[in-house]
DNA sequence: TCAGAATGATTTTTT
DNA sequence: ATCATTCTGA
């Protein structure tokens, strides 16, 4: 069954075969619980050690090794293990080489960790699993091998969303289309949202390519894959793309990679997009006999799919069952993590969502001294960051450690408070997933230096850095470089190059110009000499790019230096500065200092797949938690990821959970009264406990979360600003010919909680604001800041000089008459 | 060509 | 409010 090398010639990078080891002993039929796991292991004794501990149900998916399986992971039910064990169990029973086994992966981190953790399992002896990466990473594999059959050289360059942006903008210029009505930035991500359907020029919508662009969409989309073959490079998307293509336009070649790959796992199924799937499909369908099997794993939760926004389709893991015929689902719903009650109430809130595949987590875990979840209000968002910061104080006086807590954020704006309330007191925390140490501005520019040096063809690279430091090539010289390029067909060094024994520029550029490129071309002499770590210095040194910095007197000049340095440091582990620009490319991973003793601050989308043993959810309101936007943009969808959402934050805890909402939150810099989420009426009452707090201003309403609201409630959302200026400017002629924005709003009507609506159901909501009651100069009361002065009044904004507060901007629905 | 001023857009993030 | 990008005038 295992196929030798002389079956797959065109590969040269098999392992040696391994001695296979014995087969394990086979379970089935075992109905759960501790005596079940008691009894399988009786019954298998010659069962090899990484098999022992599992669970009946993990021990079924990991064993179930022929045809197409469905593992349904709930959150904190032991995936991870169950995908490595799989993997150890295929190889250590002589099924498959490393080489033989596909295994997919969203993120480099989930890639790494598998790869150590099989490790582990069969003794750290397995070299390598080629083919364990990212679905870009195994893409740029397949596409280095195959790159001349989809029209590139198989050096080419991956763009990062940088470059994929200038370029744009450069194909929306050269159009004569206006590059304001038309953002590259937006078209880019509707190449994007193309890609991710796997959609080449002619594929895409007639709707879609006449959205832009004044109908251009498509012939732009053409333009831009067309720039790209030029340059020689890959946007993201093509990583995923062309190797479809190419597996379209290739059957021999798709069946080469058929006979090799005699096991397929899938790791996160529920979050692949259309691509990968058609890209997996292909590699996973099986026509003829000598194909092998179908051996296909996907492991994943339809709960946790949050990442629709980017394309993700959650119909990819409910469809599974129809796509791979004869399917196996295993469901693994014993939770290892977290306490009943925080099980319960995520649990229960999960519930509210439709088209699930359904599971309920369970935990054997029975202490009565579990503490339920813990909702609790504070008036605004700074006494919400004091109150978590005072609890994660008391914590650490209990001996607690930061490092087993995490603030939890829908956006990342709610950040900044709890980091500037940390620093008062001198909390240590860490923020997770903030920009990448690669994507830093002075990093991005000494790639371009890399690259430029390494591929003289990157005319993306050249165009960053031909003016930096500034040597005076402003953006008339670069687009006379450019289109002498374009006119000739070759790339922009070389027409530079070409430029100097011309007069197309004025002398004192051309002398620049003369210089940079001499400059280059002496540093691409030196890349066959020199080692690469300190070719990079001499290149940052003699193009003055570590000089700007050092004369540079703003507060991050030392710390840009400082990230020049670690750049340099890092590339100490690569073979060649070529293999270095390859990992950067790909893996752009910043290091965390792991040692300090801090409480983590991030996302929820960057929290899927951490736990911690207290959790704190702050800003569950409306508007917020679920987000406006999300309910505008998807409705229906948008609120059930939003409840996903909620459910990942809730499932990341291990014992507490603490949930928060706050009555008032300064959004874009106003003022703006806001209700409770609408998740806190979700969470069932035997497993939720309200806090008790300080700041208590009124009882709860009907809803256990409600407090008698004194203002009418305001909107953040661009569409009911837009409404309410509209309003201020129409309130001349009083409402009549008001141009219309029909307000469109999901969830409470309007006489608030009480006139709730079906939720997600889009309901047009009566629009009876009156114009601002104030007038400039009059005194008024601000529960927040007190009495004050109105200094100036701007539709619905107040500005108001506060006794004590200073001056502010609020809204009027805040204030009333002192 | 560059610096300061106006403009605008601010969910979530990977590769 | 805040940040990034783009525009305008020197």
């Amino acid at each position: 069954m295992i196929h030798g090398h002389d079956d797959i010639p065109f590969f040269d990078d098999d392992d040696e075969p391994r001695k296979p080891a014995p087969r394990s002993g086979e379970t089935s039929g075992q109905t759960g619980g501790l005596a079940a796991r008691a009894m399988a292991a009786r019954r298998a004794p010659e069962a090899p050690d990484y098999l022992t501990g599992l669970n009946p149900e993990q021990r079924d998916a990991v064993e179930t090794i022929e045809g197409p399986l469905l593992v349904l992971a709930g959150a904190g039910t032991g995936k991870t293990r169950v995908l490595t064990t799989r993997i150890a169990h295929i190889l250590a029973s002589g099924r498959a080489y490393p080489s033989q086994i596909l295994a997919v992966t969203f993120t480099n981190k989930a890639a790494r960790e598998m790869k150590e953790r099989i490790g582990i399992l069969v003794g750290g002896a397995v070299e390598g699993m080629p083919w364990l990466g990212t679905f870009h990473s195994i893409g740029v594999k397949l596409l280095r091998r195959h790159a001349e059959l989809i029209g590139l050289r198989s050096d080419f360059t991956i763009l990062d969303t940088d470059d994929v942006i200038r370029l744009i903008k450069q194909l929306i210029q050269a159009e004569g289309l206006d590059d304001k009505r038309w953002p590259a930035r937006q078209f880019s991500s509707m190449i994007d949202g193309w890609k991710n359907k796997g959609l080449t020029p002619e594929l895409i919508p007639e709707g879609d390519a006449r959205a832009f662009a004044n109908g251009k969409g498509r012939e732009l989309y053409k333009a831009y894959q067309d720039r790209l073959k030029t340059l020689n490079a890959c946007d993201f998307g093509d990583l995923l793309l062309h190797p479809i293509q190419l597996f379209r336009e290739n059957p021999d070649i798709l069946k080469e990679y058929h006979r090799r790959f005699r096991y397929i796992l899938v790791d996160e199924y529920q979050d692949t997009n259309t691509a990968q799937y058609m890209w997996l499909r292909l590699l996973a369908q099986r026509p003829g006999e000598d194909d092998g099997p179908l051996n296909i794993c996907c492991v994943g939760d339809d709960d946790q799919s949050i990442y629709g926004w980017r394309g993700a389709e959650v119909d990819n893991i409910l469809r599974f069952e129809k796509d791979f015929r004869g399917a196996k689902v295993v469901r693994l719903e014993r939770n290892y993590r977290s306490t009943a009650h925080i099980l319960g109430a995520a649990g229960k809130l999960i519930e509210h969502n439709d088209g699930r595949l359904g599971k309920t987590l369970f935990t054997e875990r029975a202490e009565p001294d579990d503490d339920k979840v813990q909702v609790h209000a504070a008036w605004d968002s700074e006494e919400e960051a004091r109150a978590i910061g005072e609890e994660i104080e008391q914590l650490q006086r209990r001996g607690e450690l930061l490092n087993d807590m995490a603030i939890l954020v829908r956006a990342s704006f709610q950040m900044r408070e709890f980091e500037d309330r940390f620093v008062t007191l001198g909390l240590n925390y860490r923020v997770i997933g903030g920009p990448r140490f690669y994507e830093r501005l002075e990093i991005r520019d000494a790639m371009a230096f890399f690259r430029l040096t390494c591929q003289p063809a990157d005319d993306l690279a050249l165009e960053r850095i031909i003016n930096t430091p500034k040597r005076g090539l402003g953006d008339a010289s670069v687009r006379k470089i450019h289109d002498y390029a374009r006119a000739r067909d070759i790339p922009m060094l070389a027409a530079a190059r070409e430029m100097i024994d011309t007069d197309e520029l004025k002398p004192k550029p051309r002398k620049a110009l003369f210089d940079v490129v001499t400059q280059f071309t002496r540093w691409q002499e030196l890349l066959e000499t020199t080692p690469h770590t300190e070719l990079a210095e001499i290149i940052l040194e003699e193009s003055g790019y570590t000089e700007m910095w050092q004369n540079d007197r703003s507060a991050e000049a030392p710390g840009r230096l400082e990230n020049l340095k670690e750049l340099i440091r890092s590339m100490d582990g690569f073979e060649s500065m070529r293999g270095f620009l390859e990992h950067v490319s790909l893996v752009m991973d910043a290091d965390q200092n792991e040692e300090m003793d801090a409480v983590s601050i991030m996302t929820l989308h960057s929290a899927k797949g951490l736990e911690f043993k207290t959790v704190f959810l702050p800003g569950w309101e409306e508007g917020l938690f679920p987000h406006q936007r999300a309910l505008d943009e998807s409705g229906r969808a948008g609120l059930e990821e939003e409840r996903r959402l909620a459910y990942v934050g809730l499932t990341r805890a291990k014992r507490n959970c603490h949930i928060w909402f706050v009555s008032n939150r300064r959004i874009h810099g106003l003022w703006q009264s806001t209700m409770p989420s609408r998740f806190l009426d979700e969470l069932p009452e035997d497993h939720v406990e309200v806090g008790e707090t300080e700041v208590s201003y009124g009882g709860y309403g009907q809803s256990r979360f409600d407090r008698a609201a004194p203002f009418s409630n305001t909107y953040a959302t661009p569409g009911w600003k837009r409404a309410q200026e509209n309003r201020t400017d129409a309130t001349r002629d009083n409402w009549g010919t008001r141009s219309g924005h029909a307000v469109e709003r999901i969830g409470y009507g309007e006489s608030g909680p009480r006139g709730r609506m079906i939720e997600g159901e889009l309901v047009a909501r009566s629009s009876e604001e009156t114009a601002s009651r104030f007038s400039v100069g009059d005194r008024v009361f601000h529960l927040k800041f007190g009495n004050g002065n109105i200094a100036a009044i701007e539709g619905n904004k107040l500005t108001i000089d506060f006794d004590k507060a200073g001056q502010k901007r609020v809204l009027d629905g805040f204030v009333t008459p002192a």
